[in-house]
DNA sequence: TGAATACTTAAGTATATGCTTCAGTATTTA
DNA sequence: TAAATACTGAAGCATATACTTAAGTATTCA
């Protein structure tokens, strides 16, 4: 899983809002559209950018699809954030080391 | 600082590159349009965006501005990776103890 | 002091995309 | 088996926003 998709698919606040009720458990697709106030399509256009990106797990079980957090987009960005910020502050380091060189 | 505005912000790819480039030191709006291949205008409205975030911290010196790398967004965004996180690892550490149990 | 540099601001354009409706399909219930 | 439920797919619309040009301002250089 790639952070570039994942943090795509976060620019959208619905698609954030959607994030925010999974992490809480599995929920199926109208319960998502209820809580949203949108229709179910627009739900399922939403998540299979969220499954493509490892947000999230959907599983269809007779006519109800449950949906439910994805480990591998968070992991991407952790793994994103972290390599940002170190490579930031080694060069914070650096400096860090100058200045007390003076 | 809040991780909407950041994920808001990270969701475009310019931003993103603008961001790789912040985090590996210090540069000025014109180095950052040259390697981007976008007008200075266009990296000024980015740049309004990554520092309302707190992602970047620019500072103008005589009639170059110098955009570096800001903590606050990164502190931001991996906040919000964990609580997600934990709040779903919590559920499937409770779904194991209940399997556990049977 | 005049020219060049490094931005900044205002205003317009063009496209990406989030959402809708409408018309299906598959599954469950009465 | 008929009606209701839970989605799915295709197609279109409407708005947000990334980018541009054009016209400034402020600073440095010759």
């Amino acid at each position: 899983m790639d952070a570039d998709g994942v943090l795509q698919a976060l620019g959208d606040a619905t698609r954030r809002a959607m994030v925010d009720r999974l992490s809480r458990g599995p929920v199926s697709v109208s319960q998502l559209a209820e809580r949203l106030g949108i229709t179910l399509t627009a739900v399922g256009q939403h998540l299979a950018i969220l499954e493509a990106c490892g947000l999230a797990v959907t599983e269809k079980v007779g006519r109800v699809r449950t949906c439910r957090m994805g480990s591998a987009g968070l992991d991407a960005l952790e793994r994103w954030v972290r390599e940002h910020r170190s490579e930031w502050e080694r060069r914070a380091d650096r400096l860090g080391e100058l200045l007390e060189g003076e």
